[in-house]
RNA sequence: GGAGAGGUGGCCGAGUGGUUGAAGGCGCACGCCUGGAAAGCGUGUAUACUCCUAAAGGGUAUCGCGGGUUCGAAUCCCGCUCUCUCCGCCA
């Protein structure tokens, strides 16, 4: 969330950032109720204070008192101090309110969009960072999409995971399966490479890491929650390895951390029908591998933009089309000051499918998990967080299929080979 | 799941009602010493909120979390939680 102090200093940029992000004049008095909350807390914590500061010298003065045996001196502070602690009751109970509503209040605040993200509403306003330079690839009209060929080849079995656990559990079978372990170990192999240390973490976290990170309270519908131990399925690695460094100071020579994880993400993404979601295109579990980074704040767009070229390393290598795009006001995650989306182009379906979105959340994340640094001067600043996915598997299969299907089989990028072991599904 | 023990600062560790934000030690930083280093000596070493134009400095809170007793709680009482040990179960 923004920190209070930054509301207070920048009003303006505060509301202009929400205005990007399409707050209605009516929607933007948050702001104002936010800093007349923050007044009342301040004023009455002060007020607060001066009372406890009162009870505690009068405590000391008793305690003084005592140990000369004048009690009956004492017993007339006692009670100067039972009038205060009546005061102080009435008192704390107000701040406690006011603080929880603040709270309340600032989690309904989204993060300041960054001053090159554009103005828009819809995905369709979101500019094209970087077209494909090439033409896109045009396949014979009797080419199949990829929830055919998986029935072809055996590459994923859709119908089997309704059986097993519901709609939207691919069970990946045969070359299928192994081409899955070939991209995961493909990613994972590049990430470590370009510095990133491998985590593997748990796939469950509690509602504190999943606060910090953004998920509580806003997407809370989003995510697979185990009720009995009162846990949720990770959405994302972002979640549990972020919160790795959650409630931890740095020394700015820590500065930058990188890490890299695979893990099954879990989505229930309800609500959503038709044939965009076939196939692959939308599964309620896909294997992702996800970079994180922590970055000084005054390179931590540097980081971004080192993130996208490892990503577009990725797709180039798998020779799959791709575009990015800059992600306008409307479309971006709550907790994001600037994302960029890469989507593939999968030409069977010919349409572009989304799979990997890298993001800078500046302070946002870092301010909700207390994550900081040591700087030159010794003061704690927060640190800047990123992550992005390099990659989601799930729709990378699916535009391989598609777009490598050839007569005599699937064809398996060359980069892949090595980890798959052959060289074509047929 | 059953039984027991325990959660104090970066770490170890003292502390059963009164200048204890917390002894002592280690670590770390700076200084002195040294040709240089070690040892030694000295000084310093939490976080949040807040007051002050800023610095300096001050106030309040924090000894797992929440509540209670008390003029006053790290210390006493209650609830919760986590960790460890033993037993049970188990990949």
């Amino acid at each position: 969330m923004l920190q209070l102090n930054f509301i207070r200093e920048n009003k303006e940029k505060v509301l202009e950032g929400l205005r990007k992000r399409n707050f209605s004049e009516e929607q933007l008095g948050i702001i104002e109720q936010i800093l007349q909350k923050d007044d009342t807390r301040r004023t009455t914590q002060a007020e607060l204070d001066a009372l406890l500061g009162e009870r505690n010298a009068l405590s000391k003065e008793i305690g003084d008192l005592m140990k000369q045996g004048k009690k009956e001196d004492a017993e007339a502070i006692k009670a100067k101090v039972a009038a205060a602690k009546e005061k102080a009751e009435t008192l704390d109970k107000l701040l406690t309110d006011t603080k929880s509503q603040l709270d309340e209040l600032l989690y309904q605040v989204p993060n300041i969009p960054h001053h090159s993200v554009p103005v828009g509403k819809t995905p369709d306003d979101n500019e094209v960072f970087k077209a494909w330079p090439h033409p896109l690839p045009v396949l014979p009209a009797d080419a199949l999409p990829h929830w055919e060929l998986a029935k072809k080849y055996n590459v994923f079995d859709l119908e089997l995971g309704v059986k097993l656990t519901g709609a939207g559990f691919p069970v990946y079978r045969g070359k299928g399966a192994r081409l899955e372990r070939a991209l995961i170990n493909f990613f994972l192999d590049r990430a470590a490479a370009a510095g990133y240390e491998e985590i593997m973490p748990p796939l469950m976290v509690n509602a504190d890491a999943a606060r910090a990170t953004g998920q509580l309270p806003d997407k809370e519908a989003q995510m697979y929650y185990v009720e009995r131990d009162d846990l949720y399925l990770i959405p994302t690695a972002e979640v549990p390895v972020t919160n790795i460094y959650r409630d931890v100071i740095l020394n700015e020579s820590d500065l930058p951390v990188r890490m890299t994880a695979y893990t099954p993400c879990f989505r229930r993404e309800a609500g959503s029908y038709g044939a965009h979601v076939r196939g692959l295109n939308r599964v309620h579990q896909f294997d992702k591998v996800e970079i994180v980074r922590l970055e000084h704040p005054d390179r931590s767009y540097e980081a971004l933009n080192e993130m996208l070229t490892h990503v577009s390393g990725l797709l180039d290598d798998l020779e799959l089309p791709y575009r990015i795009l800059r992600l306008c006001g409307g479309d971006m995650g709550f907790t994001s000051a600037l994302t960029f989306d890469f989507e593939v182009y999968s030409a069977a379906q010919q349409r572009w499918l989304e799979v990997s979105s890298v993001s800078n959340f500046e302070t946002f994340q870092s301010n909700r998990m207390l994550l900081r640094f040591r700087d030159g001067s010794k003061q704690n600043r927060l640190v800047h967080t990123l992550n992005g996915s390099a990659l989601a598997l799930a729709r990378i299969v699916a535009a391989l299929l598609e777009n490598n299907q050839t007569e005599k089989g699937i064809v398996i990028p060359q980069v892949l080979q090595p980890y798959t072991g052959f060289e074509k599904i047929d």
